[in-house]
DNA sequence: GGCATTTTGTTAAAAAATTAACAAACTTGT
DNA sequence: ACAAGTTTGTTAATTTTTTAACAAAATGCC
């Protein structure tokens, strides 16, 4: 996708909260839908989905609005939806299992297609269809699945360590949800998640009032 | 807490991430720490430290630079973290039941007591030690455990019910981690978790270089 | 005790992101 | 065919956030 500029990282939280909205539009049988419209069914302003959108092109009519379909397909490419990804996930605790059975992935077009873990106590359970595998067996499979995407939940004082070998296997952007900063080399994507966090975002809020 | 301005919603996590970096500091008996040491522990400028500190007061002493333990419990104060919060979660499904297992939230001082859904085939079924009970008795255990906070752990289509219901039975603050929008009234702070959106996060800039 | 060094807190500058404003382009009605 | 009404795309203004700069305050060495 030609990026003329630097994105604002939120936008592409928002394209997604777009397409999801779109999709749902064009399932109804709409067949055009307003910025005005767009904006409020995602919570921003109008103003805000057109800047948006400007940043990778023209996709409405003026006079008219946009065509839900047409406007979804353009955005899922932009998000680099337009295929299915396969993802592995490394720890096969209780957050690696749920993560693994989580059905919003899929619906998104990822598939979870490995669980890795380094206790020999997991190694061949299952969680689903998939089975548990030992950490060293993570380069085969990304190398047999040109799998560029893996899931950390992992506990956090072995985060970077298992950071460092998906890198190391051939993983391009990493999700962790261990609770601690972990660094990668150029040229791989990382984004952190912290549960916790998003709980104290509103004790912080909440506290405002104290 | 005494806010003076308004903060920076990027602030709220960047505390946490210092707090979680404190308390190592601490527990290694290390008695001084600088922005300098914080900031290249979590990720950022030294700058951006002070000043998300001083959006609070004075903590540190020129010179020399900030006590790990006392600093760690100011943020933890910043943060409504100088005590432990109840929690519950609607949805007993998969996500729901894993962040009902989750272990990174009892660390940080929330505790899971209850969780409820709507399936009665689910209903006295156990997570953990944790009974999963009928949504109807929502308001009853807010009520007798003056719980605020709440986490959404539903599909899509039921969220905005869900929500309405957890704020009419009390529920102050809310983690939505079903993928859509809902709003709720003043007063109530909200905030979604979208999982999926994470990996597109990575898909997206994966794709800067095609 | 004074001077060099360190590191904070704060103010100023810069950068980034959001919001507003409006001309251009399309539709509809007469 | 023209006027009135919409709605986009884009530029400009505003607001917010981050980064930089530096005086103030503390330490330690000589």
């Amino acid at each position: 996708m030609f990026k003329k500029f630097k994105i604002p990282e939120a936008t592409v939280g928002r394209l997604t909260a777009y397409s999801r909205f779109l999709k749902e539009a064009d399932e109804k049988g709409i067949s055009t839908v307003s910025s005005q419209q767009i904006a409020k069914a995602t919570g921003v302003t109008p103003a805000q989905v057109r800047k948006d959108l400007a940043y990778f092109g023209e996709f409405g009519t003026r006079g008219v609005g946009y065509n839900p379909r047409e406007l979804y397909n353009y955005i899922m490419k932009i998000l680099g939806l337009d295929r299915r990804w396969p993802v592995i996930i490394i720890g096969a605790g209780r957050l690696g299992a749920a993560l693994a059975m989580y059905g919003g992935f899929a619906e998104r077009g990822f598939d979870i297609v490995g669980i890795f873990d380094v206790d020999p106590a997991k190694i061949g359970n299952k969680i689903g269809d998939i089975e548990i595998r030992p950490l060293e067996e993570l380069k085969e499979k990304v190398e047999e699945l040109s799998i560029k995407l893996g899931i950390v939940a992992v506990p956090a004082a072995s985060a970077q360590e298992v950071v460092d070998f998906m890198v190391e296997s051939g993983i391009r952007g990493i999700i962790n949800f261990a609770p601690v900063n972990v660094s990668v080399p150029e040229g791989v994507v990382l984004r952190r998640v912290d549960l916790a966090s998003q709980l104290e975002y509103l004790t912080f809020h909440l506290g405002e009032s104290r």
